[in-house]
DNA sequence: CTGAGCATGAAAGCAGCT
DNA sequence: AGCTGCTTTCATGCTCAG
């Protein structure tokens, strides 16, 4: 019964490529071995353990009968996979199909006949063949461009090299322009390719038709990001020129993002050169403007707040923003020198962005972490003060994007276990000074069993936790929970086996479990979720809210504290009071942090799509008997700059815009679409830089 | 039809090792 | 420098009961 070649039913890959962190393989042996099998594999390592789902019980069931698994006939599909018999129609018999060819890539003879089925035009033969694929946005995966094209680009409708038409794409050209221009050239000479798509740019060939007729090409699926309101109704052809002009503009902008041009930047020159300009004749202008220096006057000077310099986080993008720009746009004779050496260049070059450990921010309150100096560029002064938050962990080069866009500058990384008995590891962009911060009082306790006392009857010796992981959307299931209670009293009155102590820690490390019984776990209940991010109790329960709408909600929120000490700044600047525009409020983390802060609230413009989550905040605001004004929006795609003048005209203007945009399509969470910053959820990062980029605007002009 | 319950990996960074 | 294993992660979509 037992094969060298047994799949792994968890991970859908053979023995060889299955890695020993999914959670099903613990489930699985743990499993397993409770019924008394004999399998071989599991006989070796826990590291090892590969393939298990494929043994049978000494009875004959199914190994996974606790966890629900279909049984599957080993004798006859996956034979013939290991055969190398492809069943398209499946995708899990598709990816052990990979896992095959995986295992026998040592084989050359054997891969090559396989070629007839698989595609394999990956990076690696392109290398081989001496097609170089230049980096998009620090990273090989492709940039936002090439994931709103790249369904295009690998569709059978193109007749290319897919990767080929991928490398252009990713430096911001049309596709359609791209396979134009493989046309002329033919495949292989990439050179000759680069230098017709730049001629199809300066001449712009193809204007409005391939641009703007496919606009959601390049731009987030939200969009909107310099559009009014206005535009719900349906457009007249004025107004409809108008929002392709606009569209076409917005897209241009993401594009040179993604090249490493600024946005600060790239707007400048779309202002001085006018509309109707071409992508090659921006980035040209920009390399002329920056080696002029007319940029760096503008955007590298005295910060906002006259703080000190801020030497390890200085230079960051400048450097290989130019190199990518010059690796793009480089004449035929210096373009091939420069790219190796440009890729010889360490990953690591821009450093500044990889995440601190431990994840400290600028400095922790209580001076185990000196403050560290920072010099804020030019561009990035107020008013008003705003503050960015999103999760740390994202796909590679969102931070950095994310950044260019935030007036070039550094995230602040923080975990929130420095400030509750949870972790939150997050990114913070904000233009406000990191002297004098202090801490909101009183201080919450910092560890899981202070916080929750009664898990210490129950909590055992081997769990060494004292600080929770991040608390989430989702909780653990009570078939989870029960699994584990049943391996944990399997080994009687003594201590868990080792395996099982460590299958136990996986699962209350991954759930966020804590001990309520006798070898009994749970997932955090809303109220305690609600104490250790640093909200009142019974914050979100109430006025019909459904359980799961609190998890959700909750998993979604500032943690108050860490907020607080860096918002707490603000105190000495507004003893009056505050006016706040806050965005994607969700249930006010922002709102209570001021107000635990002791900071009045004058003016809350709250903006949140949740009719859930905005009233919670409405709740809490009449709670707390709040002596300002609350107006509450739902859609931040609604806010113009109509708007921001009568806010602005009512109450004077904003003194903080705060927000933390969706995080869905970053989140290391995110199965399915974790799809980056040009995500469905996630691109409303570009409504928050719009909206404060219009209120920026609109306050110089005050 | 709605909503609660549940199962569903992969990407990325880090540490330790060779 | 490169490999391997370990750890963590503001989620999504399917199923099924009410």
């Amino acid at each position: 019964m037992y094969s060298t070649y047994m799949p792994c039913l968890a991970c859908k890959t053979l023995n060889n490529s299955c890695k020993g962190g999914n959670s099903n393989h613990w489930d699985i042996k743990y499993e397993v071995q409770n019924q008394g099998m004999s399998c071989p594999v599991l006989a070796s390592s826990v590291n090892s353990v590969k393939g298990i789902s494929g043994c049978s019980t000494k009875d004959g069931s199914n190994a996974n009968d606790l966890a629900d698994t279909d049984s599957i006939d080993w004798d006859t599909e996956d034979e013939l996979e290991i055969q190398g018999i492809s069943h398209p129609s499946s995708t899990g018999r598709a990816s052990a199909y990979e896992g095959f060819l995986a295992c026998h890539k040592k084989d050359g003879e054997k891969v090559r006949k396989e070629s007839d089925i698989i595609d394999w035009d990956s990076e690696d033969e392109l290398e081989i063949k001496g097609l170089s694929i230049p980096p998009c946005s620090g990273s090989l995966k492709p940039g936002p461009c090439v994931t709103a094209c790249k369904g295009e680009a690998s569709s059978s409708a193109c007749p290319y090299n897919t990767q080929a038409v991928t490398q252009f794409v990713n430096m911001g050209f049309h596709e359609h322009l791209v396979i134009k221009a493989i046309e002329e050239n033919g495949e292989k000479d990439t050179e000759a390719i680069l230098e017709t798509l730049l001629t199809y740019s300066v001449l712009d060939k193809s204007p409005q038709e391939s641009h703007v007729g496919t606009s959601k090409s390049c731009s987030s699926e939200s969009g909107n990001y310099f559009l009014d309101d206005s535009s719900d109704d349906e457009l007249s052809p004025q107004n409809e020129d108008q929002t392709n002009q606009l569209s076409e503009e917005r897209e241009i902008l993401s594009c040179l993002v993604d090249m490493g041009y600024s946005a600060e930047d790239v707007k400048i020159a779309m202002e001085r050169c006018g509309s109707g300009v071409s992508m090659a004749e921006l980035a040209d202008f920009i390399c002329a403007a920056q080696l002029g220096g007319d940029f760096d006057a503008q955007s590298t000077e005295l910060s906002v707040d006259n703080e000190d310099s801020f030497p390890h986080q200085r230079q960051q993008n400048d450097d290989l923003s130019r190199h990518k720009k010059r690796k793009i746009w480089m004449s035929d004779r210096t373009k091939n020198r420069v790219w190796k050496k440009i890729e010889k260049k360490p990953v690591n070059e821009d450093k500044e962005l990889t995440l601190p450990n431990p994840m400290v921010g600028f400095g922790l309150p209580d001076d185990s972490w000196a403050v560290v100096e920072r010099r804020l560029p030019e561009t990035a002064a107020g008013p008003p003060y705003f503050y960015y938050e999103n999760v740390a962990f994202t796909p590679k080069g969102v931070w950095e994007k994310i950044s260019k866009f935030l007036y070039d500058i550094k995230p602040e990384f923080v975990d929130s276990m420095f400030f509750s008995a949870a972790a939150r590891k997050r990114g913070y962009i904000h233009n406000l000074p990191i002297h004098n911060r202090f801490r909101a009082q009183p201080i919450p306790p910092q560890t899981i069993q202070e916080v929750l006392p009664a898990t210490k009857t129950w909590w055992p010796s081997w769990d060494s936790r004292t600080k929770l992981n991040c608390i989430q959307t989702a909780v653990a299931s009570a078939r989870l929970t029960e699994r584990i209670r049943k391996a944990v009293e399997k080994c009687g009155d003594g201590t868990p086996t080792r395996d099982v102590q460590k299958y136990v820690m996986y699962e209350c490390k991954k759930w966020n479990l804590v001990w309520v019984g006798r070898n009994k776990v749970a997932p955090l209940e809303p109220d305690e979720m609600e104490m250790l991010l640093g909200f009142p109790k019974n914050h979100t329960r109430g006025g019909g809210i459904s359980r799961t709408d609190r998890y959700k909600a909750l998993g979604n929120t500032f943690q108050v504290d860490t907020v607080a000490y860096h918002l707490s700044v603000l105190k000495d600047k507004f003893p009056g009071g505050i006016n706040i525009l806050s965005l994607f409020s969700g249930i006010g983390g922002a709102e209570v942090a001021l107000h635990k802060l002791g900071i009045r609230l004058k003016n809350v413009v709250s903006v949140e799509i949740s009719r859930t989550n905005r009233e919670i905040l409405r709740s809490w605001w009449e709670q707390t008997n709040q002596q300002g004004n609350l107006i509450e929006i739902a859609d931040v795609q609604q806010v113009s700059t109509a708007n921001l003048e009568q806010w602005m005209s009512s109450f004077g203007g904003f003194d903080l815009v705060i927000g933390g945009s969706p995080c869905n399509n970053l989140s290391g969470s995110n199965r399915r679409t974790r799809d980056g910053l040009e995500g469905e959820h996630s691109s409303l990062f570009y409504d928050y830089y719009r909206i404060l980029d219009q209120l920026r605007t609109l306050m110089r002009g005050v």
